[in-house]
DNA sequence: ATAGGGTTAG
């Protein structure tokens, strides 16, 4: 009597419990936790989950957060029933973990596996993107004798859209389908469509792409009943095969108002670059009144954003905020995602932020556009502090923050990130191996470039547009431009960056006709120049002298390509005419100009009449800069270097007194070199390297050597270390370029080239020791400054000691 | 327990 009661009360407990986990249907973390209290309950009340019950928690624990706790569940169970199995098989499916799926499979007895344990294999491969081996599970099973269902059709027909590349086989499948006794089944048609659309958008280019949309559009027309998906599979695949003519011909013969076929034409335009288009049809879809959801205003948005509809998209969110009283949360947070992308795509980032402070749920998409509207405003700051406060980061949130880091000369930090980032499990994507390369670039960690470049090639990255763009940089900046140039050549597909990368190359390393040249090139193959090529063909241009070419690309620019030139390109102007000492010219320029002249502008110019000794227009250009901006350092060294230049102590004398009134403190000179994968950094006079002092030693010995070749030391560079004034000549040969340099002699394997990098502009006294000291050493030194490099070859300079 | 379409972050 006693036991019959207690066996009663279990039944009822888990009928409860059963009803109960019916409510953790959906995949998410709501579910996971009510999932986590009811088993908990259970725990509490010494109820032993077992059979179907059991089944249905590692269901919710696999598919809502933690595959290895209902990894562990299963494993306890004694002989886990097929349904236990195939859910361990959908969960590894959803997974990725194409591995441990088919190690349950094969685990599995003949005598157990059922039709519905098929299915689950064969949808794991092909969402593996393996199509091969699901077809051969679906052949397994139909020798073993387990009959195939609708779903097995459906999810086979899904697997050969994995592979298919002609008609026959769609034609094949056609007639199995029909063997089966399925050829009336909707969902099984639908599939036999995606197959016929997928080979059609396969085959783009080709006639036959064209009748295969035809076989793929009979089969529907043929379909006694259609469903949603039905419709969407054909406009979809319109779309997908860019004949968006077809699709919205289709689109006007539908009588049903199935709001999900609209939002495919939507996105399918927005695809194409067509946001008009996709406007337009969201008005019509509006006029007709077929309701709308977070999918179409998420595509709309996306329209405004790519069309810079930035005030149709700001209506949109008025009109969305009238209409959706109570939005559902699904709906609040995309839509609410879009928003944030299209106010700080439209340059309001606080607008964005206040929508995001708003939001009641928040996902990884949320947090990741507020940084990239930190990252691309350049508030580098709150992008740091905003990174350091997200709860959940995924690949892209590191990348994001990787590529902002090195975008901003924030090498080190770049990479330490980059490496944290693998440390937590992420494996980088080639966007993030891009950024990781470009902070190679700035920090000229050439080792270091070459080491990602080898793990890019083994993880199957160097195909990436993205990462090869980086690599060109990455080899230019680090002095190898015939590694950069190899780069680019081998790129399968490449873009304007691409090219402006390898003309930038060029002319940083004062290869400045051979640039011109690439640019004619380029303009051969037709690729369109963009500001950006400007700017470098402008640097080419001055760093060549060549002042006629120059100015032919200046005019030309908005003539005949519509790029007009902003202020960076005039600087660049400037910088060419000065050089050049004509100055008239510049003046005039700086006249012309459709907009007030900032602070680039004047520091171009006093640069210029700093190397001609021009004193009063240096005076007046230096004059505009204290207004604009006072606390430069700059300004004051050129300003003081300009009177040294003449031999003017007592203006050079005011100055200083001026910079230290104002407090005003010089950038330090710093210089770097790579050894053996590590970078070695010295400062003016170093004291603090470990290896310094044979540094001076070598030194000592080298400069008697090059004083017998007629080195003679220049002292008014001294001027450049305004720190070390009371000791000319001894300042002159610590320069932490010097350092750098002999410490690289000392090191390096015998003939290896010296690449040395320095943050500011390197001295003219310095540039005429590494002409002489190639010469007593005997091989190739290369220096990189903070505007270009300087190769050192049996006594001159490749930048012909015009810089 | 298993299939199939439309969205937002570089």
């Amino acid at each position: 009597m006693k036991t019959r009661t207690a066996a009663m009360e279990v039944r009822t407990m888990a009928n409860r419990y059963a009803t109960q986990l019916q409510f953790c249907r959906t995949r998410s973390p709501i579910s996971h936790s009510l999932a986590q209290n009811i088993h908990a309950h259970m725990t509490a009340s010494g109820f032993r989950p077992r059979g179907h019950i059991l089944n249905r928690l590692i269901d919710i624990y696999c598919k809502c957060s933690n595959l290895t706790y209902g990894r562990k569940l299963f494993d306890e169970i004694p002989e886990p029933d097929i349904v236990a199995r195939t859910t361990m098989i959908s969960a590894y499916s959803a997974a990725g973990n194409l591995k441990l799926a088919r190690a349950i499979f094969s685990a599995t007895p003949l005598s157990m596996r059922d039709t519905v344990f098929y299915n689950a294999m064969i949808t794991c491969c092909s969402h593996n993107n393996d199509g091969f081996a699901a077809i051969q599970i679906f052949r397994d099973m139909k020798r073993v004798g387990v009959r195939p269902d609708d779903f097995t059709l459906s999810s086979v027909l899904c697997a050969l859209g994995l592979i298919v590349d002609d008609e026959k086989q769609c034609q094949q499948m056609h007639c199995a389908v029909v063997k089966f006794g399925l050829g009336l089944i909707t969902s099984v048609l639908n599939s036999l469509v995606s197959v016929y659309v997928k080979c059609a958008s396969s085959s783009l280019g080709l006639s036959s792409s064209g009748s295969l949309m035809g076989s793929a559009r009979k089969v529907f027309d043929e379909m006694v009943e259609k469903d949603e998906l039905s419709w969407t599979t054909i406009i979809t695949g319109y779309v997908k095969s860019n004949d968006l003519v077809a699709a919205n011909e289709f689109l006007d013969g539908m009588t049903e108002k199935l709001g999900i076929v609209w939002n495919a034409i939507i996105s399918g335009y927005v695809h194409h670059g067509c946001c008009q288009e996709a406007v337009q049809t969201f008005r019509k879809m509006l006029s007709k009144g077929v309701p709308q959801d977070e999918f179409t205003y998420t595509s709309f948005i996306s329209a405004c954003i790519n069309g810079g509809f930035f005030q149709l998209g700001r209506q949109l969110h008025c009109y969305i905020l009238r209409t959706e009283v109570q939005p559902t949360p699904d709906f609040s947070l995309s839509v609410n995602n879009a928003l944030v992308t299209l106010y700080y795509k439209c340059g309001k980032i606080d607008t964005a932020r206040e929508i995001f402070n708003k939001m009641s749920i928040r996902d990884v998409v949320s947090w990741n556009a507020i940084l990239s509207g930190y990252v691309e405003t350049k508030r580098t700051e709150d992008a740091k502090s905003f990174f350091s406060e997200i709860p959940e980061r995924n690949l892209l949130t590191w990348t994001i923050m990787i590529s902002c880091l090195a975008q901003n000369g924030c090498g080190e930090e770049a990479l330490k990130l980059f490496n944290q980032m693998r440390s937590e499990g992420f494996e980088p994507c080639d966007y993030a191996f891009a950024g990781a390369i470009i902070s190679c670039a700035v920090l000229g960690a050439l080792m270091h470039g070459r080491q990602l470049h080898a793990q890019l090639i083994r993880l199957g990255h160097d195909t990436s547009l993205s990462a090869g763009n980086a690599l060109i940089t990455m080899y230019a900046r680090c002095g190898v431009v015939e590694a950069a140039e190899l780069a680019f050549l081998t790129m399968p597909y490449i873009d304007s960056v691409s090219w402006n990368a390898l003309i930038a190359a060029l002319a940083q390393h004062g290869r400045g006709l051979e640039a011109l040249e690439l640019f004619e090139q380029m303009l051969k193959e037709d690729i369109q120049p963009d500001r950006i090529t400007f700017l470098t063909i402008l640097s080419a241009c001055s760093h060549a002298g060549l002042v006629r070419e120059g100015r032919h690309h200046f005019d030309s620019m908005f003539s005949s390509y519509g790029v007009s030139p902003g202020e960076d390109h005039y600087t660049r102007m400037i910088d060419m005419l000065c050089r050049a000492g004509n100055f008239s010219e510049a003046r005039s320029l700086i006249d012309s100009m459709p907009f007030e002249p900032g602070a680039p502008i004047w520091e171009a110019l006093l640069a210029g009449c700093r190397t001609h000794g021009n004193m009063d227009l240096g005076i007046e250009a230096a004059e505009r800069l204290f207004e604009l901006r006072p606390q430069h350092d700059g300004t004051y060294i050129l300003l003081s270097n300009m009177y040294a230049h003449v031999g003017q102590w007592d203006n050079v004398a005011k100055v200083r007194k001026l910079m230290r009134e104002r407090g005003i403190k010089k950038e330090p000179g710093c210089s770097w070199i790579e050894v053996e994968n590590n970078v070695h950094v010295f400062l003016v006079d170093d004291t603090k390297h470990p290896r310094v002092q044979a540094v001076y030693k070598y030194l000592e010995k080298l400069g008697l050597k090059m004083r017998k070749l007629g080195y003679v030391p220049d002292t008014k560079f001294v001027l450049h270390d305004m720190e070390s004034e009371e000791h000319k000549e001894y300042a002159l040969s610590t320069h932490s370029e010097k350092l750098a340099v002999v410490f690289g002699l000392l090191n390096l394997p015998q003939g290896a080239t010296i690449r040395v990098f320095k943050n500011l502009r390197i001295c003219g006294d310095c540039h005429n020791f590494f002409k002489f000291m190639s010469r007593v050493v005997k091989r190739e030194i290369v220096v990189r400054d903070g505007k270009r490099f300087h190769h050192f070859r049996h006594g001159e300079c490749s930048c012909g000691n015009y810089w």
